[in-house]
RNA sequence: GAGCCGUUAGCUCAGCUAGGUAGAGCGUCAGACUUUUAAUCUGAGGGUCGCAGGUUCGAUCCCUGCACGGCUCACCA
């Protein structure tokens, strides 16, 4: 045990063995900081107002000059200064002595600024009300080291105030994208997160066993195929906001566990869905910045619309530099291909191999928002095909910052093509998994025509809030489990 | 899964190229101090140098393995 967690446990004790409690239930405080300083910040240096307040917060600073101290309390509203003074409060500036960084107090007073022009708290009365007893990251230097900060995030929290400014975002956020779907007349609704079959993606899923029911299980890697059940029986406009699971690799923007928003809306397509993915963005800007213009790592980004749209080809030509189409031979794709370095799996045909190159070549390239359009049907088996080609689907993905965002499309209705299309997923799939005969019924009771979206909520926070991994935006990511 | 890098005091970091059992700043502890805000001044304490082996008279330093982490790549619609 270190030095200063003895030296405080010591204190703890002290004031425990003088009566007092080290750590309350509870305490009723009539005021936030913030609000203090709002009501009294007018004072001018050396003027105070004799009017009694409380606050509690934690101790983040203590400036002891002999007979009189300065300290910082923190409440989640703001800092302030506290002002003791031995000659006015006793035996209560000898208990603050007791007292140090990281403690959570109470304290009475009234407001003051001082003759050298610091707001403060002129203290009458301190309480503890919760000792700490291990010492808080040095606050100069902050935290620095990412496995500290991960693993013990609150730490993170209360030392880097731009970490919380984030979190905050992301809160705001996520209350922003529901505020908005809500008002626009969507429903959220909460579907399985354990599936007997994973569905709605194509990726591995997390594997679990229900004891009573003695069958596998799956975490869900998407809610899609229960969203559409809720439009297939008669719910017009849906949506999901909450976690999925895909047992996968980890990097900058996949978590195992992530946050997607899905959204359904019965009678339109994806086209629809392109103004609606436009709107909750801009929704979301217009409450949190003050012009519609982003840094992202090292790009400003112009959120402004109307946003560049682009087909896969267009942007294929355009960011790899090579001519491709849907009717060129596999032979000549697949050469085309290994040309420009990108390698495939045999198995892909030529929608497949398109779509690889656009992935590998053009999507970390797309920084300013562009709507790419018209994806293969090859890797779209939940997509409706499109109306002037049948290589091609009604989809669209949305990306910022290099980033893929947003996921949509007009939905496909039809229960024998989409039966035809997990055919064909099956056989090219390595993922072991079995046809969805129960969606497939339901898509046979008649599915209205419905745009759908999908929006990595992580991602777009990252955006938002200049963070370049998703673990930035996750409050406590995953860790090996390290013994201490 | 692969490559590279990292792990030294509570925190932020030096030290290792020359192998000889460790330093700084802040924090902590003791003292001084009635206007500080990275307070200041004086003094003190604080380390299994990630873990385990190997080489060596001697290893924080060189070698091997392991753990944990970071970054990049791979995987991932």
């Amino acid at each position: 045990m270190s030095s200063d967690v003895i030296s405080r446990y010591k204190k703890a004790k002290q004031i425990i063995e003088s009566g007092k409690d080290a750590f309350v239930s509870k305490y009723d405080c009539k005021n936030t900081v913030g609000e203090v300083i709002e009501l009294y910040s007018h004072l001018k240096p050396g003027e105070s107002k004799q009017e009694s307040i409380s606050i509690c917060g934690r101790i983040i600073a203590i400036r002891k000059h002999g007979k009189l101290t300065f300290a910082d309390i923190r409440d989640q509203t703001g800092d302030i200064q506290l002002y003791l003074d031995k000659k006015r409060i006793g035996d209560i500036y000898d208990f603050f002595d007791l007292l140090d960084i990281g403690d959570w107090i109470s304290i009475e007073g009234y407001p003051i600024r001082t003759a050298r022009g610091e707001f403060s708290i002129m203290v009458d009365k301190v309480a503890l009300l919760t000792k700490s007893l291990r010492p808080l990251p040095e606050k100069w230097h902050g935290l620095k080291d990412k496995e500290v900060r991960y693993r013990y995030r609150y730490l993170d929290l209360i030392s880097n105030p731009k970490v919380k400014e984030t979190f905050t975002k992301r809160s705001k956020i996520i209350n922003l994208i529901r505020q908005f779907l809500i008002s626009e007349g969507f429903m959220e609704f909460e579907t399985p997160m354990l599936q007997s079959i994973p569905g709605g993606a194509t990726a591995k899923p997390f594997k679990t066993h229900h004891d009573t029911l003695d069958m596998d299980l799956f975490l869900r890697i998407a809610p899609e195929l229960y969203l559409k059940r809720l439009i297939i029986g008669g719910y017009e406009k849906v949506f999901e906001l909450n976690r999925n699971f895909r047992n996968e690799g980890i990097s900058y923007r996949h978590n195992p566990e992530f946050t997607m928003l899905e959204v359904y809306q019965a009678f339109v397509d994806y086209r629809e869905m392109m103004n609606l993915t436009q709107k909750i963005i801009l929704y979301i800007m217009d409450n949190l910045v003050e012009d519609k213009k982003i840094s992202y790592l090292e790009n400003e980004i112009d959120i402004n619309p109307p946003w560049r749209e682009m087909t896969v080809l267009n942007s294929i030509e355009k960011f790899a530099g090579v001519k491709l189409s849907f009717e060129m031979t596999r032979n000549k794709v697949s050469k085309i291909a290994d040309e420009i370095g990108v390698n495939f799996d045999e198995k892909l045909g030529v929608g497949g191999i398109i779509n690889r190159i656009f992935e590998k070549k053009v999507e970390n390239k797309i920084i300013q928002p562009t709507f790419i359009t018209d994806y293969p049907k090859e890797v779209s088996p939940l997509a409706r095909e499109h109306s002037k080609n049948p290589n091609l689907t009604e989809r669209f993905e949305l990306f910022i910052g290099g980033i893929e965002i947003a996921n949509a499309f007009s939905e496909l209705t039809d229960p024998l093509d989409q039966r035809i299309r997990f055919e064909q997923q099956l056989c090219t799939e390595e993922i072991e998994t079995e046809m969805d005969e129960d969606f497939i019924r339901a898509l046979e009771y008649g599915m209205p025509p419905t745009g759908g979206l999908g929006i990595g909520v992580d991602r777009l926070v990252m955006i938002m809030t200049d963070s370049a991994s998703i673990r930035d935006v996750i409050l406590f990511p995953h860790m090996r489990s390290k013994k201490e």
